[in-house]
RNA sequence: GGGGGAAUGUCCCGAGUGGCAAAGGGGGCGGACUGUAAAUCCGCUGGCGUACGCCUUCGCAGGUUCGAGUCCUGCUUCCCCCA
């Protein structure tokens, strides 16, 4: 199922998808290769609102559909307000909890914000859209929904399916809930193809059952020929999922992870996955990343450092990149302050009394408890003013501030945080 | 409907004889070493308290006991076998 190696597209997007690591599995390249030759082509992808934002591990996803829209074609996103309700049980193990309408509303609106830096939405051919599955998919009655499209489903197929085997093996339950997930996302896909025409979806590797079976509903009801793509997972090389971190995940939102700390995500990247990385998630011609990624030694921190800089700069805008570049240069290679680094301003009264370490370390969000911040004052992690403080309960007052009249307060060698007097 | 088993430190897996803040992993965080990398080694990993300490945790609710994750009763959810 993976493209073939001596297959040469010749149509933009799977030329690109394919040159920058997006296509893991296709139900039909080749044809979607002619499709794309054709004309503009509508394609989507389904985001659940299972969140209050979007994180790392879906910019694979937005990548792919601003590529597409790069290359000619017309993004839809699809918001998940009607089969979040259900959960998609296709990567998990055990039943996801049921979430309120409240809740799902308040994620789909952080969510939408997520794609605005990334696709150009209008009412033009390629112009992005954004629809909502809750719109049609709330509407279907029971019966109504059985017959329309239950009657094309098989369980005998859906048995195949790897993630039911697993369950089913593993001797996990499976609801009838999800097992209706991916009726529901093959209804969305053919209403999509019906009211958009659209005749591709692309998706995580796990998504692969939900499109195919979307593809052959599509076939079936309508005689149309749809397409698939799902793109790789991905991890690092350490093979871990990429984008966990201390605050679990790497958020898009800025109030949810600020741009300094999305700047130093990618900074952070290891060693073997700058180039990946690059093709992946930035714009950068070829070429130059494939120079980038071929610098040895220390040097390949220049590459991590553009992979930081054009990453938050098409997140959060060139401005917020070079305020954290700035900052970050200043702190790790200069060795000296910047004001540009996070700051959390504390009344200037309870600093007159002093406030114990451990407290403002917390309050700083460098600890997620008192207990943990002097655990970490214990084990030699935490510093002031690059001092470090053995003793979380020792006090800081005014007294501690610097020149500028600021407190540094430094986790580990990489999370620091400015205390402000107000 | 009947019988048998399971639920553990709110990230995951997982041991647990009535004295348990609870073994061991993974993951995460910190330290050393480095290049803000990887690998390796070391430490930490429920909350609050300056401290001898206090509080909250083993599916839920009761009970026995000086004392319960561990015993008893009921309930919930899941798994297996029989019907």
């Amino acid at each position: 199922m993976n493209a073939p190696s001596s297959f040469k597209p010749r149509s933009d997007l799977v030329r690109i998808l394919m040159e920058r690591g997006h296509v893991y599995q296709a139900t039909d390249l080749e044809g979607l290769d002619a499709a794309a030759l054709k004309g503009p082509l509508s394609a989507y992808i389904g985001f659940d609102a299972t969140a209050p934002s979007l994180h790392v591990g879906s910019l694979v996803q937005i990548m792919t559909l601003r590529r597409l829209q790069m290359t000619g074609h017309r993004p839809i996103v699809l918001m998940g307000g009607g089969t979040t309700k259900v959960g998609d049980p296709s990567d998990k193990a055990t039943q996801r909890p049921m979430l309120t309408d409240e809740v799902i509303a308040e994620n789909l609106e952080g969510i939408r914000r997520a794609f605005a830096p990334f696709l150009r939405f209008g009412a033009g051919p390629t112009d992005a859209i954004m629809v909502n599955n809750a719109d049609w998919l709330e509407k279907l009655g029971y019966i109504e929904f059985l017959r329309d499209y239950g009657v094309h489903f098989t369980i005998n197929r859906m048995l195949t399916l790897e993630f039911v085997r697993n369950r089913i093996e593993n001797e996990l339950p499976l609801t009838f809930l999800e097992f209706n997930y991916m009726l529901m996302q093959s209804a969305d896909f053919l209403e999509l193809h019906r009211r958009h025409g659209c005749t591709l979806q692309f998706g995580g590797s796990e998504q692969w059952g939900n499109i195919v079976n979307g593809i052959d509903l599509i076939r079936r009801i309508e005689s149309a020929e749809a397409y698939g793509v799902t793109a790789p997972l991905v991890t690092t090389a350490s093979g871990v999922k990429m984008g966990k971190t201390v605050d679990g995940a790497v958020w898009l939102n800025a109030e949810m992870r600020s741009p300094y700390d999305y700047w130093q995500f990618w900074r952070n990247t290891e060693d073997a996955d700058v180039g990946r990385f690059l093709r992946l998630f930035t714009d950068l011609p070829l070429d130059e990343i494939a120079r980038l990624e071929a610098l040895q030694g220390a040097e390949i921190n220049e590459a991590k450092k553009v992979l930081a800089n054009e990453a938050t700069t098409m997140l959060h805008g060139a401005e917020a990149a070079e305020v954290a570049a700035g900052a970050a240069r200043a702190a790790f290679e200069e060795g000296r302050l910047s004001n540009d680094l996070p700051t959390i301003e504390v009344a200037r009264a309870d600093l007159e009394a002093g406030i114990a370490l451990a407290a403002l370390a917390t309050d700083a969000g460098l600890a997620g408890s008192r207990s943990e911040a002097r655990r970490l004052a214990q084990g030699g992690g935490l510093r002031v003013n690059d001092v470090a403080e053995n003793d979380g309960q020792r006090t800081i007052n005014l007294a501690d501030c610097n020149a500028e009249g600021l407190i540094k307060l430094a986790a580990g060698r990489k999370k620091i945080v400015l205390i402000r007097p107000v």
